[in-house]
DNA sequence: CAGATACATCGATGAATGTCAATGGATGTG
DNA sequence: CACATCCATTGACATTCATCGATGTATCTG
């Protein structure tokens, strides 16, 4: 039998285990904690997600484009053409704006209309900084 | 020749076009811009670039990990058990994050000890929020 | 020098994403 | 009703991305 299974002491060999690389303690210590962040895994996913979202400069200038559009909300057509690219992609993009709660779309008669929700990029600018 | 051409009025079926939305204007007006916003192009790319880096939940965790870390830095070797992911990806997604800025890395001996770079995270929300 | 450890890079693979043409549904117009 | 416009959805395709195993390099130890 080896004697580490009897005595477990940490070698003396540098290895990256933070318990090695830490001072030995004399008298028994809480237990450290296994994940060192404290981090709500939960709320990772939901600000990556976020984060995601905004993370496409076409998307960037669409919110842009709708915030500073006249009566602050915009519709598609409106957005096509200073935007370069085709319906589909556009509406795309603003679906997953939407979907992420940074615009609003409200439909009167043939046009859909979004609108940026207000307090929503510095809702998501204030958890980055309280990263 | 049709007439369109000798007098280009804006017909009154209602279609996308703002020009043809806004109410007919007397006189001459200034030209409209042909593009409804105002951000600089190359800067959009930049923030969503900025963004991009952050928008994975790996990558939030391991920046929340650093800054938690003791001394607020960290080599890789601590990250990868906690984290879930094989050194390889590790590595990776620190290389994407130093890259965009937010760590910074040292080499000591063997160690590689990365570091929140200070005030990168609110300057990026920053950024969003003037958005 | 031989072996072990930490880390980056490479190569491959499966998943996710961005884009557009085509289609379809809904609304308004003649 | 027939037609045009606005918009979303679908399907297909190419690109990018995330992940891991394998490999290579550098440093440290004995």
């Amino acid at each position: 039998m080896p004697v580490s299974e009897i005595l477990p002491l940490p070698d003396l060999t540098a290895r990256c285990s933070p318990a090695v690389r830490e001072p030995i303690a004399l008298e028994p210590i809480a237990p450290a904690p296994v994940a060192p962040e404290q981090i709500d895994p939960e709320q990772v996913e939901s600000l990556a997600g976020l984060l995601k979202a905004l993370a496409h400069p076409a998307r960037l200038r669409l919110l842009s484009m709708v915030a500073a559009h006249d009566g602050g909300e915009a519709c598609v057509c409106d957005l096509i053409e200073p935007l370069g690219l085709s319906q589909p992609t556009v509406s795309h993009h603003l679906k997953i704006l939407a979907g992420a709660g940074y615009l609003t779309r409200s439909q009167r008669g043939t046009w859909a209309y979004y609108r940026l929700v207000p307090g929503s990029l510095d809702a998501v600018a204030a958890l980055l900084s309280e990263l």
